[in-house]
DNA sequence: TCCGTAATGGTATTGCATTATCATTATGGA
DNA sequence: TCCATAATGATAATGCAATACCATTACGGA
């Protein structure tokens, strides 16, 4: 990669304008304003070489297929609704958990996801409008996933 | 499922007695130690079963494939050494998370996952028979996943 | 012990996310 | 503006976890 194309920076765009992390599919629904023709393998190729690059870096949820966001961002988790399926990022951090570990074990790191209902689907008496939602997402189960 | 097999028995008991989730292979070679023959196609058959029984229960980490444990544990996390990929349970928890997300979230859930060294992998000044331990798991990056 | 049938084992198949292929297009330095 | 070639787009191919199939085996009630 080493042109500035026009589905490249489409692809950048779709993700930097986006306030969460995003699904292959959705950064090409996303770039697919910008640029019409743009296919998904232009999307698949170019992410995986901006995250070479260090521009973005993948999302990984339980269960979820690999999501993608600007790469930069602090150490941070992510909140995923039960109803859409959206990830977003959640800024904060419980802090030190190596406390939680067995007896023995080293902790380095961790990743921390949060459930429940995002702002739009909020439970209870919310205005109707956000009913409207479809959802969207790959939800998965006793899943599998990885690799190809 | 209504027939108490020796495939079966040696499944549930292999997941028993490991003190961690398994994944479905690693629970096909465990119970393989007492029903040699036993085949691939049965324990993905069984493993289905017996959580939709409710005795079993998947536990699905970022980036890999489902692992089965023992259903009826309390609310707890897991841990992943980054050495072997084994995953252990964690039966502390941080509590309360809902003050985490963005404002207008609603909070229902949670899943940690830690990383590190496990007990037996534990870096540093380890005699030196812990190196010889066979890494397993399935790693998976930027992966793919689920169903079939 | 007999036997109907659930369960098994091997293997082919499915579903799907991701990648490779290749003819065509278009970036960007000369 | 020209042109070598990187990048694209459509689609076929991969890799792989999980399932479907089906002939054969073996629970377990009669």
């Amino acid at each position: 990669m080493e042109r500035n194309t026009r589905q490249r920076s489409a692809i950048r765009e779709a993700i930097a304008q986006a306030d969460r992390p995003l699904l292959p599919q959705e950064v090409l629904d996303a770039a697919q304003q910008a640029v019409p023709g743009l296919g998904l393998a232009t999307v698949y190729r170019n992410l995986k070489g901006l995250v070479e690059e260090g521009e973005l870096q993948a999302v990984n949820l339980p269960g979820e297929n690999a999501r993608f966001e600007l790469a930069g961002h602090q150490h941070h988790h992510h909140f995923q609704c039960r109803q859409c399926q959206r990830v977003f990022d959640v800024h904060a951090c419980p802090g030190d958990l190596s406390r939680l570990a067995p007896q023995g074990f080293t902790v380095e790191d961790h990743d921390l996801t949060l459930y429940g209902r995002c702002k739009e689907c909020a439970p209870a008496a919310k205005r109707a409008r956000t009913a409207s939602r479809v959802a969207q997402g790959s939800a998965s189960a006793a899943g599998h996933r990885h690799r190809g």
